[in-house]
DNA sequence: AATATTTAGTTAATCGATTAACCAACTTGA
DNA sequence: TCAAGTTGGTTAATCGATTAACTAAATATT
């Protein structure tokens, strides 16, 4: 039951050596300058080439040298601002260093991100920049002893410290937020995050939860619910959070999906920003300025951190012994939804 | 001057032969299931590959079987979210046909975008998708007679006419917008573009047109201005039309960042959506609905275009000879700021 | 019992480049 | 004039898999 492949006329170095007379490993030479020819001849073969509109087999390419100039990119989730401009900007500068980059998108899927990094491994990437989703990646540890090169961004796991790593300062930023809202008066302050048990959300919570022991707010885990990084099961988020006897009056939320659906909910609920409830959301998104109240956003800064990451890639890529961990701090933009 | 390169130490299916004391082959049947083993020899080659952690080295496996199942995502621009959903479909199309995609980022740049079509070509990807920046793809021709798959998604180039495409239809796009704006009694209607001479632009343009001259509206070519895709541009070319005498009183604009960027810049001008200025944008973006006043887009299926142009990649990766144009057709989401 | 078929593996050619090692012819220098 | 160096190429091994063709042993068939 083979499938029946329709063998492709594909030009191959050999076609460009006959036709030019030359031996292969000239028509090689021309192509990559390793060796000086003489113009007459680099001529000829560069016509040929030309005449063939030729170009070398990457995979042979690939073989032969061992890397493919070429870098993996798995991210966990896709469309959110913050996610797309850090994508943005790796891909930005993976173009400046001259390198491709092979872009997959786990969707949060643990299974899928270990089979991926498998296929991209070995030289089908030269190196990985992962933001992994949750759970245990011990699995890592294997390609890191291979010394093949992987870097962490955005997320990371605090249980692998060989990996190198860029992200933003989440303790802080989930301080500093939390911080903002308190010194309005609020007491009861929800939080709504958008997965469980990755490094962005714990180190979060964690700097939630210090701002409040510093006013003295007793914590209460009811006012830490998940919406998993969409408008729906952010408005959703935000309606649990509401329903609560205990008259919630602020929201911390944590990315702009979910602050577009927690703010939707809260108008259909004709409660008032920032009166009724306050709210900070993440990420300096778009349309942040123009709804009604302009949302007050926590924020890292997404092309730094994908630049960096990069580059840190790049790093380790032709030092497989360096090592950096490198944390981004966070800053606000003040506009009114947190009653500023 | 050459690169002092750390030589990896990667086992290769020689290593796992020797180990497992059977003959390379018998190594490649049990992974690939391309015969029948017997239970001990295929358990006793599994226990090594486990122990050694080992994954076959792809760029051989491509260069043999001259296939990579892995394809190319070409687009012009990124983050805005009609893409962003288009790619996000294409990826998810490709994930479940076991496909991997390889995602590159024109940001309409036509060389850049002549180059790396070049450097997917050759069996680092078996077909492309492409959304082609504007400009002269006379260059693509080579590619069809190799016979190598390439589609052309949302965007195309009308002078090639052998190649599958997946777009919206936009001249209709155009022109149900344009008339739901004239029924609405507005004369003076300004049109925001993204980039000039693409075929979505083009299309929406005659589509506005012909709606214009129906109602028998002369067409003034000064109301058509270009926004790149921005937000800050877009704000840029609401004003610009705004600023004229002639009292433009409604805008159609074609992408999510420049209509927020353009909201933006009317209440700046402390004018009033819909009573001074009707608009309509494109897109179901999320925000719309929470804008004060909520937006009416009018929308083409992000995810019916990505899925189905993977599709049409596969059949054309399987059968050279196939063929189609898709045309999907556009449907409106009618909120308050076109004064419904 | 002789022959045919099936099972379970092996051998070796192959994919399309790169590149170290080699070589021939020509220049240069003393 | 002859050794040394330079120029402009070529030869052939190699990267790490896949797979057609082959073989030996075991099993089935008549």
């Amino acid at each position: 039951m083979k499938k029946e492949t329709v063998r492709k006329e594909v030009t191959t170095m050999k076609d460009i050596a006959r036709e030019a007379e030359v031996s292969v490993a000239t028509v090689s030479h021309v192509i990559n300058n390793t060796k000086h020819i003489s113009d007459t001849t680099r001529n000829k073969v560069l016509r040929v080439i030309e005449r063939y509109n030729y170009v070398p087999n990457s995979a042979a390419k690939n073989l032969r040298q061992q890397s493919t100039k070429t870098a993996g990119l798995v991210v966990s989730s896709f469309p959110d601002s913050f996610v797309t401009e850090m994508i943005f900007a790796i891909e930005e500068r993976a173009k400046e260093m001259g390198y491709n980059l092979l872009l997959v998108n786990t969707n949060e899927d643990r299974d899928y991100e270990e089979k991926t990094i498998n296929l991209l491994h070995s030289k089908l990437v030269d190196g990985i920049i992962l933001s992994p989703t949750s759970g245990d990646i011990q699995y890592l540890q294997n390609y890191t002893n291979d010394n093949f090169p992987i870097v962490m961004v955005n997320r990371y796991e605090s249980t692998i410290e060989n990996i190198p790593r860029v992200t933003g300062d989440n303790f802080q930023l989930g301080y500093d937020a939390t911080l903002h809202l308190l010194k309005h008066g609020h007491k009861k302050i929800g939080f709504i995050y958008s997965y469980p048990n990755v490094s962005t959300t714990n180190d979060r919570i964690r700097g939630y939860q210090e701002a409040l022991k510093q006013y003295n707010i007793p914590i209460n885990d009811d006012y830490i619910v998940q919406g998993y990084a969409k408008v729906k099961e952010g408005a959703t988020a935000a309606e649990q959070l509401l329903a609560k006897d205990d008259q919630i009056t602020a929201l911390f939320v944590q990315n702009d999906l979910m602050t577009i659906g927690a703010i939707s909910k809260i108008k259909e609920l004709n409660l008032s920003i920032p009166d009724d409830i306050a709210i900070i959301g993440f990420g300096d998104f778009s349309s942040s300025h123009i709804i009604e109240p302009p949302v007050t956003n926590i924020l890292l800064p997404p092309e730094t951190i994908g630049r960096t990451a990069f580059d840190v890639l790049l790093n380790k890529i032709n030092n497989p012994n360096y090592m950096s961990h490198i944390e981004l701090p966070p800053s606000m933009l003040i506009r009114k939804s947190c009653g500023c």
